[in-house]
RNA sequence: GGUCCAUUCGUCUAGUGGUUAGGACGUCAGGUUUUCAUCCUGGUAACAGGGGUUCGAUUCCCCUAUGGACUACCA
């Protein structure tokens, strides 16, 4: 039975990085028919953050990924939120010091941070290790008596993982592959804090054999690491779940990592939900995303099925997905191509429901317009735009009369004979009916033709007065939408005010 | 600095020991729309470099370069 993890840490938003993790490991479970499980690791009370937990559900949430087991959902491998069960870790440490494997440390955060910095001036790197963990203050160098009455004594102390000297250590991955670690590159990581809380290393590993995670699935930070977790396994007894590393998101721009400020920085959302917390951060949700555009974006950022389909439900994502098909490099992201999937979806949406999320728009502006209508003028719009949102700006001289006119425009297309050739058309208009596109394109053209005036002319000075610009749908819809006595109010109002 | 990971069009990517190296986004051009956008058609554009192995490497190996992650009593 497949159990996997998604573990966030609740400092802050989740990142769009934070939220694929997830849905990798969302996908995963369900092509296996396992079992997704929500993990809040909130060891380091120094970083966390008020409404986080909350704001990492909620994203969950919105973007479809159900959790199985969590702190709302419950379950048999609880708690799911590693403060509430703290006092568990330290034994798992002290069974660790008891065979060996880990030692207890005094040496103060600020003992250290002398000794790295004496190192850097000699142009060394201090490494916590083998080599010179005999020297300092801990239970492995100190005699006997000395530590035991320290501990006594209730000196703050941390326990180390006793790395092993020079040993090869294989693992395999299942995205990357096998590789080899010496073990004397490494340091001994604290596992249990003097706060009396276990560091990321410790509390994971036991949490993930607590709760019989069988595949873990994270990003590619943690590759260095994964050594250490292999030996804690192998410390502990315990079988070790598989592995596999994700690659990273990339700025669009430049070099490095995604990071939390690139969105307001490069104009895009690097955050699924708006933060409404410290610093303001916009969020996908607020942009005008779907849910499933984002998914599916977000998705082939790093995997693809090998296939040439683009556009994903998550029933398919889930059918087509395969960890072995994540590749091994970072992707950058491209805010463009967020845009097109967004439109895509737009476009497979019906016009009632994007008229319905647009009358929401029109009323808080003042405009009570009939569902109906609304949909009409979806109908000719919704593939001009990427989101809803965008359509007031389609669709904006529908509702109100240009007040002025594009000077460019008025400049080509007002010759000394428009408005004598308007003020004819009023009158072939007001004797229109229906006011339809049809009707109305009918008995303007047959005017044109049998004047024989020119039909640029024309059409392009009636969509000056009626637009204001050179944009928009097809000239009979839009003064069929508006009426005939809107139509008209506008010829009048453009032969009064252009071109004085 | 050290350790580890990676490298196909600008971006996301497909792909193979012998291919005209395919698609999508973007971009450019033409067409349609007597507007603009959409849409359609077409174009542009890539195997990081150097050595091997091989009859033949983009594909396999090594080196270099470049990029990235990690190097906390953070996760």
């Amino acid at each position: 039975m497949v159990r996997v993890r998604f573990a966030p840490s609740p400092t802050g938003p989740l990142h769009i990085g934070g939220v694929r993790t997830a849905l990798y490991n969302y996908l995963f479970a369900r092509k296996l028919g396992g079992t997704f499980i929500l993990r809040i690791e909130d060891t380091d009370q120094t970083r966390f953050v008020e409404g986080a937990e909350e704001y990492i559900m909620e994203s969950l949430e919105w973007c479809g990924i159900k959790v199985d087991e969590g702190i709302r959902e419950g379950g048999p491998f609880g708690p799911y939120r590693q403060s509430d069960k703290k006092e568990d870790y330290r034994q798992y440490a002290e069974m660790l010091v008891g065979k060996g494997d880990a030692y207890y440390a005094f040496d103060t955060p600020e003992d250290l941070e002398q000794m790295r910095m004496s190192y850097e001036k000699r142009g060394d790197t201090f490494i916590y290790s083998g080599s010179v963990r005999d020297s300092l203050s801990n239970s492995l160098a100190l005699p006997e008596e000395e530590w035991k009455a320290k501990l006594a004594g209730g000196d703050h102390y941390v326990i180390r993982y006793r790395m092993p000297v020079n040993e090869d250590i294989h693992f395999d991955d299942l995205i990357r592959g096998h590789i080899v670690v010496n073990s004397s590159t490494l340091d001994d990581k604290v596992l249990f804090k003097s706060d009396g809380m276990p560091t990321y290393h410790l509390a994971h590993c036991v949490d993930d054999h607590i709760m019989e995670i069988t595949h873990v699935i994270r990003g590619e930070e943690w590759l260095p690491s994964l050594p250490l977790h292999k030996l804690l396994y192998r410390s502990f007894g315990w079988a070790s779940p598989e592995f596999a590393h994700l690659p990273l998101l990339l700025k669009p721009d430049g070099k490095g990592k995604l990071s939390k400020r690139d969105g307001d920085k490069l104009g895009f959302p690097v955050f699924p939900l708006y933060w409404p917390y410290g610093e303001t951060a916009k969020g996908y949700r607020e942009d005008g995303y779907y849910p499933e555009a984002f998914i599916n974006m977000l998705a082939l950022l790093g995997w693809n099925p090998g296939t040439e389909q683009e556009i994903f439900s998550m029933d398919e994502l889930t059918d087509a997905f395969s960890i072995e098909r994540v590749h091994k490099s970072g992707s950058r992201f491209d805010p463009e191509k967020a845009k097109w999937f967004n439109h895509q979806y737009l476009l497979k949406r019906s016009n009632e429901e994007i008229a319905m999320q647009f009358r929401e728009e029109l009323r808080a502006k003042g405009f009570q317009i009939d569902l109906q209508e609304i949909e009409e003028l979806v109908a000719l719009v919704k593939e001009r735009v990427s989101f809803a949102k965008d359509l007031w700006a389609e669709t904006d001289f529908f509702f109100v009369a240009p007040d002025k006119y594009d000077p460019e425009v008025v400049r080509k297309r007002w010759k000394e004979d428009t408005p004598a050739l308007l003020a004819e058309l009023r009158g072939v208009l007001e004797n229109t009916d229906p006011f339809s596109p049809a009707e109305t394109e009918t008995a303007v053209k047959a005017w044109i033709t049998e004047k024989g005036y020119n039909t640029g002319n024309v059409m392009n000075a009636l969509r000056l007065v009626i637009v204001g610009a050179s944009r928009g749908p097809h000239i009979f819809d839009i003064i069929s939408w508006l009426g005939k006595e809107s139509t008209i109010e506008r010829i009048d109002k453009g032969l009064s005010e252009i071109g004085k």
